[in-house]
RNA sequence: GGAGAAGUGGCCGAGUUGGCUGAAGGCGCACGCCUGCUAAGCGUGUAACGGGUGUUAAGCUCGUUCGAGAGUUCGAAUCUCUCCUUCUCCGCCA
């Protein structure tokens, strides 16, 4: 949510800003709606103070045992008034507030202008294409052909977009969790959680998947509650409605959860294989950043995300987003894109994003500055560090071999039990 | 799932014959004073949000907030209803 001060004096900031996301919310909505909210408040605010100055004066009569009927009578009035004037104003602020939940974050200065992911540019490379001297597979006829994939076994317990993993492929993407974890936590400073992996619509509303994006989510039938369609939500969710002391910032939360999207909308769309699942395993980071550093933040997280695929040895780059491709929440986003040689392509593998004080706003989340008295709304930064289904795919994709078999990457070693490689029987 | 109890300010805790209680008292915290000592004492202050005014300041002023929402009433922390959460006991279960 933006700051409801920025809207009223400053409106052609979110205009522009708007106009630079390619959105077509017209900030004149806002504009009329917030003036008619005043002047109701106004004339509300003048009665309730007329019935709190009246109302002693009828206590004093009562006790007295003189007759108050006219001041009641008046009073009366005044109550029924107020009542009325109350409900419009509830209903503007609703209004308003709707507005203001629908209104993405304002990009940061220095994310480039653009219209869709066609303007990204790319910021740098890692590492290099595998030289194959055969034509490479994609991952799931590998990993279909090593028996450690099956679609059509999940799509009988389930449906479309999942999948069941197997022995080798099972232990792989555990593993690959379990690297991810440990780097981060001891490499990168992060604190491992685990959270819910449901959490209600005040949650979801906080980091901003509601109102907005709820034909996203899976929702639980007679609940309200929701698959998380990231741990962004639960973890940011943390600290919704508490005060930290600026000396704990900045906060750092890891957490490896299951994730669940119904990808409406993308019919169509990489329907074989593990890119795109309802659920899907990712090892998320989340930093609650002090307002100076948030930007110095989200480098290193994104450097710890890029760790990874560097102990993984695979090839990749990383992208910045453009206003026209940036997320709701983001003020400013980078993407890793991971080289994947049986799609010759590259695929997103990771998204880290500073939301400035965006989502802080909406969850109410501050802290204690300790050179002053007013408490500030921190900064949220989440990333992917990684997605684990997608490294999954990177790993079969790059460490495939000429006869068929999967060569187990060196740091993913100690978590497989000697396994070195994986061969069709 | 059944039966009870409770939800007040940073914390603890008064307040249930409705008005003078944004809310006593204590603790904590901040500042000051005192004290020749790692303590004690004294004093003052100590919510958030919103409207108006104002330099997108301070200040002043008005309003709202006693788990959430709705109701009764001229007026509710105090009465009624619904919901949420926590705790205790019983049952069930990984």
């Amino acid at each position: 949510m933006l700051d409801l001060k920025l809207m009223q004096k400053n409106p052609e900031i979110v205009r522009e800003s708007l106009k630079k996301r390619g959105s077509k919310i017209d900030v004149q909505e806002f504009t009329d709606l917030d003036d008619t909210r005043r002047k109701l408040i106004a004339e509300v605010e003048a009665l309730k103070a007329e019935k709190n100055a009246v109302g002693p004066e009828i206590a004093k009569r009562k006790k007295a045992g003189k007759d108050a009927s006219d001041l009641l009578e008046k009073m009366g009035e005044v109550s029924q008034r107020t009542k009325l004037l109350d409900t419009e104003l509830s209903k503007i602020e609703a209004a308003q507030n709707n507005w203001m939940m629908t209104v993405p974050n304002i990009p940061h200065e220095s994310v480039p202008v653009g219209a869709s992911e066609d303007d990204n540019p790319v910021l740098r490379y890692w590492g290099e294409k595998p030289e194959l001297n055969f034509a490479p597979k994609e991952h799931w006829e590998i990993g279909t052909a090593l028996g450690g994939l099956d679609f059509e076994c999940a799509a009988k317990l389930t449906g479309s977009r999942f999948s069941v993993s197997y022995g080798w492929c099972a232990r792989l993407e555990r593993a690959l969790a379990q690297l991810m974890l440990d780097t981060q936590t001891s490499m990168h400073g992060y604190t491992e959680v685990v959270p819910p992996f449901m959490v209600n619509r005040k949650s979801m509303t906080g980091t901003g998947q509601l109102p907005k994006f709820e034909e996203d989510l899976f929702k639980l039938d007679g609940t309200d509650y929701f698959l998380i369609p990231t741990a962004e939500v639960p973890l940011t969710n943390i600290y919704a409605d508490e005060v930290v002391d600026e000396a704990r910032l900045p906060i750092k939360f890891c957490a490896h959860t299951p994730c669940f999207r119904s990808e409406a909308g993308s019919y169509g769309k990489d329907t074989k294989g593990l890119i795109r699942q309802h659920q899907f395993h990712k090892v998320e980071m989340v930093n609650f950043a002090h307002p100076d550093k948030s930007y110095e933040a989200l480098e290193n997280m994104t450097a710890a995300a890029e760790k990874i695929l560097q102990l993984l040895n695979i090839h990749y780059r990383v992208i910045a987003l453009c206003t026209g491709d940036m997320g709701f929440g983001a003020a400013k986003t980078y993407d890793i894109e991971v080289w994947l040689p049986g799609q010759d392509a590259y695929r997103e593998i990771s998204s880290c994003s500073n939301c400035g004080d965006f989502q802080a706003r909406r969850a109410n989340i501050k802290f204690q500055p300790a050179d002053s008295k007013k408490k500030q709304f921190v900064h949220t930064l989440n990333g992917s560090g990684l997605a684990v289904g997608r490294c999954l795919v990177a790993v079969i994709e790059n460490y495939q071999q000429a006869d068929g078999s999967l060569v187990i990457p060196e740091a993913l070693k100690p978590y497989m039990g000697g396994l070195e490689k994986v061969e069709s029987e």
